[in-house]
DNA sequence: GCTTTGTCGATTGTCGACAACATACAATTT
DNA sequence: AAATTGTATGTTGTCGACAATCGACAAAGC
């Protein structure tokens, strides 16, 4: 029985332990975006590359449709343009762009920060995506503390309580998630990137508004090494 | 020559002034779009008003394709939601979701302002806008002064020179726009409306941070006296 | 040789049809 | 009478085809 595939279909024909929980439906479109998206914010597909219909419909072997509305799903999530009639393309990242993404992104941290202190929230729940990066750090695992800085900043962000605020960090979080993919600075050590977070938990927890917003605002603040040329030069 | 159907027929016919301009190609499902975005924002379609696909498709005769991409950008206005398989509406007020549509406002009007007043910008710009709302106002237009209040702000936004910034309130003031459209308040004087800017216009000209800062915060703060229920059974 | 025009192939925008899904209501069962 | 099942209808999701547009390149003209 460890055999992975006599695994699943003794699961399949086991009726002690049926799986009948709802079954979600995902619209192909939806699928198509996700995998879309994935292959953008981890940087696989370069900012500027062409995203030509008739081609992914053929690789992903699904009609036109569906691939023309997943490319509009990521035309909002701003990681997609469109120019009509001529074709659609990853994004082209400029030093500008850059730059706001990180201003708006402060915006948004530094607001959760104040509501959260504000609010007198409980942060605990900053703990566990902290010492997650911590362990992803210690291992060397890049991908794994990428994702619970993640974790952390969105766990961050929920607690302030502004749904209009979520939706509008999730969004920007992917242009972010993007650079830096992209930018795959290997100077800084990630153990150092996983601890940077622990100062902010407590000023947070000390409800030390100015530190707490100072702490963020150094966290969050714009790069200033961005260079859009070696990006779309280094496919690495 | 006075009588308009005239007037652009001989426009057409006169060669001495042929308008050799770029023509300018918008996609059936931008047209379609921007049409019923114009219907949600002015309060002509419902929030809760279902959108069905067909019976668009054949009230505005096209296809349902440019209907389905149409609906989708105006999702990505936050003006409508979708439900996987079940069908599209416009999106419904909360209580909740207009008072933080108006704090993100706020939050970026004020960036605004700060960014304006750090970086020395002359704000000449405003008063055009500004004289507008107070002719329409004193005109008792309240259309006119909606559409200078909206060119007002977006004067402001723009002179803050942040692109991002400048997209994300975009997308934001439609939502404001719908709900101004809905809430149609007529207790306040027009004129009152208009006037009030310009206290902004000048501290901003004195680079007063204080002032300015709370003039806008005030300017844009949340409204307080909103009531979903009632929006969705006055039509008028 | 350079510029302009014409043709072709690839792609995008839209169309209409089919399959899949959801819901309302009638018919049947308990 | 209430609950369950079956059926019909309307709508959404996807498909493949046609029309419109664009750009590359060859051919023609200067």
């Amino acid at each position: 029985m460890s055999d992975p595939v006599s695994g699943q279909m003794a699961q399949a024909l086991d009726a002690s332990t049926p799986d009948l929980s709802p079954i979600e439906q995902t619209p192909l479109k939806v699928q198509i975006a996700d995998r879309l998206r994935r292959a953008i914010i981890t940087g696989k597909m370069r900012p500027g590359a062409v995203l030509v219909e008739t081609a992914l419909a053929e690789q992903m072997n699904v009609s036109r449709a569906p691939i023309r509305e997943a490319i509009q799903i990521l035309e909002s999530d701003g990681l997609v343009e469109t120019v009509a009639y001529k074709g659609k393309r990853v994004k082209p990242l400029t030093v500008r762009e850059v730059t706001e993404t990180f201003e708006m992104r402060q915006l948004y941290e530094v607001l959760a920060v104040r509501r959260i202190i504000a609010g007198g929230v409980d942060v605990q729940a900053l703990h566990r995506p902290y010492a997650d990066m911590v362990e992803a750090a210690e291992a060397g695992d890049r991908e794994s503390l990428v994702a619970g800085d993640e974790r952390f900043h969105r766990t961050l962000i929920r607690l302030a309580d502004h749904d209009l605020l979520l939706q509008t960090w999730n969004s920007i979080y992917m242009r972010v998630h993007q650079i830096m993919a992209l930018r795959n600075d290997r100077k800084v050590p990630l153990v150092d990137i996983a601890t940077n977070h622990l100062p902010i938990i407590h000023a947070l927890e000390k409800r030390d508004l100015e530190k707490a917003v100072a702490l963020m605002s150094e966290h969050t603040r714009a790069l200033n090494d961005f260079d859009p040329a070696r990006i779309v030069q280094d496919p690495a």
